[in-house]
DNA sequence: GCCAACGTTGGC
DNA sequence: GCCAACGTTGGC
């Protein structure tokens, strides 16, 4: 079981939204870092939904449906896209500004890698995330 | 193949 | 809205 971490402006496509389509097409990523992330990606993994811009914060927990296919909002069969659920909402959303502050986080590739769209999470960092999140576990 | 210029992302 | 950081592009 891998961790990962999924960016998204809430203007563009919120949790709301992806909560209330049941489930979702992550596409449209154009970096080839991130591209590598997406096709590590197996079902049943669990990730970290992230707003950026907006809110700033990780609020929700998501699942791997199904692993990386063609894009389809793109021709070139470079590009890849998984599917994506939502589980749950986090009880207590959590802030970059907070994450930072955690020494514990500060390798995290949130706060190294703040403009990759797909990243990493070891399995330390979610749980820090879940403790931090008030998600006893 | 290097690197400067440019565009985009995203935090503030 | 600004600007730093970083990825990509393109000239040489």
């Amino acid at each position: 079981m891998a961790y990962w971490l999924v960016k998204s402006e809430p203007s563009v496509y919120s949790w709301e939204q992806f909560t209330s389509e049941k489930q979702t097409i992550w596409s449209g990523v154009r970096n080839y870092a991130a591209r590598i992330n997406l096709r590590a990606m197996k079902k049943g993994d669990e990730v970290l939904y992230y707003h950026s811009n907006e809110g700033v914060e990780i609020v929700g927990i998501a699942k791997v449906i199904k692993e990386a296919y063609q894009d389809p909002t793109t021709e070139d069969d470079r590009w890849v896209a998984v599917d994506l659920k939502p589980v749950r909402k986090l009880k207590k959303s959590v802030p970059l500004e907070i994450i930072k502050k955690e020494k514990q986080l500060a390798n995290m590739d949130l706060v190294r890698l703040g403009r990759l769209s797909v990243q990493t999470v070891k399995e330390e960092e979610w749980k820090m995330i879940m403790q931090m999140a008030g998600e006893g576990k």
